[in-house]
DNA sequence: CTTCATGCATGACGCCCGGCATCTATATGA
DNA sequence: TCATATAGATGCCGGGCGTCATGCATGAAG
């Protein structure tokens, strides 16, 4: 009920951007609503429209959140950590890539979500060809999309799969299809 | 209104899976209703729990029969099929594994629908080891797997992409990187 | 050919959950 | 003082699933 610090609405802001990061992940975008979120960071959802326009605002915000995880480190374990089982059995921690493609699909074209998850695949495309062996331009950016499917594809199937050993079998045939 | 003849009450069950099968894809598992499949299946959803139990045991028919629509050919015309924008654009008429994996992935473990996919997988898996050239069977899964997963990635990237030129840099990617 | 029970499809209804957005009150930091 | 961040309740509505009485043509039986 009290009014905070300017410094806790800050942090509390901050706070509602990352729980929607995790939970749009975890549950789809339209898998949570506004109240989930705002509870979720220890919040009632009343005061959410003081902070945001609306939720289409907040899932924008909340994408490019999850995009800005630390991404650091050599090809090798950046794929390692990418095709990983704990990656697949933790959405909500892992690439919006991968959790959200197909939502993000269903949304209207020329949709903000669109356009930030399509910024999110140029950026990790980029990445992979900065960090690939030395060829040319236009063949890094071949490889880097190509491996970019491959590490997309393994995790959303490996996470559809019912079968524990079957998803691990997924990740590692990726992994040296990638890597090799 | 009327009763119809008992064939055609086959014919109309047989449309409501392969409508649903369509909507599904389109928008998710969730995304659609049983009235809305009713509807367009020129129906009404009043008939619908006197052909199914409820919405899941429909939901696993349409899967099957997505799964069911024919994958025939060469391994090149498969992957020319499957990596094209025509599947891109017509996620309705596509491969059920890239447009409800990350539905299927939110769905309890032990569910129907899951089982289903998982079938999926194999099966498909399972078509492109027989489609490759000879070598180990253990080597032929995973190259497999690898494959499926790539194409898979490549589909579900594209369609969420809001830039029909980069989606159709991921397709050709992959088909470079596959074929290859 | 007539009869009639069967069963498919209709269309409305009930129920309830849950979504988004708004508004007042409150307490507190500025 | 007074601007403001949060609380908490409320409004409003759309839409989901499942059920039911009704109607009527079919298809089998006599």
């Amino acid at each position: 009920m009290p009014r905070v610090s300017q410094e806790q609405a800050k942090l509390n802001r901050q706070r509602v951007v990352e729980v929607a990061a995790t939970l749009f992940r975890e549950r789809g975008l339209h898998g949570v609503g506004v109240a989930d979120i705002m509870a979720a960071a220890g919040l009632t959802h009343g005061g959410f429209y003081g902070q945001f326009a609306n939720k289409d605002a907040l899932a924008v915000e909340a994408f490019d959140a999850a995009l800005a995880e630390d991404h650091r480190g050599s090809l090798d374990l950046l794929i390692a950590n990418y095709l990983s089982l704990g990656h697949v059995q933790s959405p909500g921690k892992g690439c919006p890539l991968a959790a959200l493609a197909n939502d993000v699909a269903r949304e209207p074209p020329g949709s903000s979500v669109r356009a930030r998850f399509t910024h999110g695949v140029r950026q990790l495309a980029g990445l992979l060809a900065e960090l690939m062996p030395k060829m040319s331009r236009e063949r890094r950016r071949q490889r880097s999309l190509a491996a970019l499917s491959t590490l997309v594809g393994a995790v959303v199937l490996a996470r559809a799969v019912d079968d524990e050993a079957l998803a691990n079998d997924l990740i590692e045939a990726a992994r040296a299809s990638v890597a090799g």
